[in-house]
DNA sequence: GTGTTTGCAAAGTGTTTGCAATTTA
DNA sequence: TAAATTGCAAACACTTTGCAAACAC
């Protein structure tokens, strides 16, 4: 559980007002431990829990959380953008049965004989997805 | 520079009749190397080179190749598929800026304590994308 | 009050699909 | 000739945008 005045400070930090939508937001994202959502299901979600927001909105405030630094988006599949809560660099595991995305266990994933990049680039993150099936 | 005839059989062997927009598309695709296309970008290249194919079949062409496991899809940009020419295990850089993706130098990447995946779960590939922008 | 944020509906983007015409074997 | 493939345009799913009304400070 992240400490609820952690994400007041992080809004303010960014510029972003507390509205009763992205506080409301915030609490579902942040108060419920690791989370990988995508704005769909976050949406849902918020009207589960009656609280009005449109999915428009719903978008802007996952960008401006993102932006912020409190979520970090993972691309997984082409059909839609996942957002997760945990932001330090960490793997995934992906079931493309049934689209739900975890977290790898065991922290940091570390690559063996990891090539410099290209000259004049900077590394800003490094993906690593573990595509699964049933078997 | 794959041999001309290495595509036929493979089309033969996934059912595919090797028809004039597919055997244009796979010389495109196999006769400059190691390469990572869009639809689109694959789609104005067949029209730079005069070749009639419709948008909707150079899709269907990249699936069907990637079903026949003669390309590889990879998922780095949410708004566009890409597809590699490559189909070994292997990584890639991604140029955030232009949307350029090329392959890790140094083969196959090897990840350092890899946990098991979940039970009842088997791996059907390992992603490692590395995220550039100039600096 | 002033500037920000929201919600709606419309527009946008990449991709898929239905179906008649064409092509392959 | 029978079955597969193509091309077009329409349909699709997800996401973004324009703008008036509502809200935060």
């Amino acid at each position: 559980m992240r400490p609820y005045a952690h994400v007041l400070e992080q809004l303010r930090g960014a510029g972003l007002r507390p509205t009763r939508q992205r506080l409301a937001l915030a609490k579902l994202l942040f108060d419920n431990g690791s989370r990988h959502v995508t704005a769909e299901m976050l949406h849902d979600e918020a009207q589960d829990a009656s609280i009005r927001v449109s999915l428009a909105t719903v978008y802007n405030t996952l960008h401006q959380f993102t932006d912020a630094g409190l979520l970090r988006e993972i691309v997984v599949d082409p059909a839609r953008s996942y957002f997760d809560t945990t932001t330090h660099q960490h793997g995934h595991f992906f079931h493309e049965k049934n689209g739900k995305l975890e977290d790898m266990p065991g922290g940091e994933v570390r690559l063996l004989d990891m090539p410099a990049p290209p000259e004049g680039c900077r590394i800003t993150g490094v993906d690593v997805v573990v595509r699964l099936v049933d078997e």
